[in-house]
DNA sequence: CGTTCATATGAATTACTGTTCATATGATAC
DNA sequence: GTATCATATGAACAGTAATTCATATGAACG
């Protein structure tokens, strides 16, 4: 340490969020740092969606959407909804969308 | 397919980012998505700290911090000045601020 | 010069995560 | 019932990533 730092230490300290806020916080950013999940996201931003679109759509297997949109749902950032043998996916709630546009903004803002 | 969803896949299709900006988008993602690299960013909103006050505010080794800040530094989220033996790191910009307030709005509103 | 302090870095290890493959579930139609 | 279609899931594998350890850089001070 270069010299004392204690009170600097000591204020930051109060302010810091609990460590599990703080391991929440970055289990939520870990959802959205796959681009295979953002890509489906995204997708959702659209339309609902079958499995077997999105596959399609991102080329990919069944397989791995339906591993990735498990992961999705377990966040609750889309839900789904049975019709017959197929199931639809969608955004569960707004926040999704402006998670992603700020995220967008900054890598525009820094080209 | 459940039926033909030919047009959905082709106005999806045309609506969707580049792959090359989906993955910088899941990149950055990447970056938040570290319980010790939002600790370091969020001890950063109050002031600037050498390596060695973060270690020691967050409990950690030095060699730790530093690979993180390195890894910040790489994304221009922080920036750093000298000052004799000292180095001294800061938030490069307020995108840092927004994006992870957005991301605590979400785990408060879902509880 | 050599020593000390603050930081950086490379290699190794461990832990995690995404995809694939094979298989299971679950609904429809016959 | 059986067959088929859409989706889910578990295990295995491969790639990635965070921490540790040992060492290197680089500045200040004697």
């Amino acid at each position: 340490m270069p010299h004392s730092h204690e009170e600097l230490l000591l204020r930051v300290r109060t302010e810091l969020p609990t460590d599990e806020l703080l391991s929440d916080l970055s289990d939520l950013f870990k959802i959205f740092a796959d681009s295979t999940r953002v890509k489906i996201l995204y997708a959702l931003f659209e339309s609902e969606m079958c499995v077997c679109a999105i596959a399609e759509l991102l080329g990919m297997t069944q397989s791995a959407i339906s591993h990735q949109l498990r992961i999705l749902k377990d966040a609750n950032l889309v839900g789904n909804r049975r019709e017959g043998k197929t199931i639809y996916y969608f955004l569960s709630d707004d926040h999704v969308r402006t998670i992603i546009a700020q995220g967008f903004e900054h890598l525009i803002e820094k080209h």
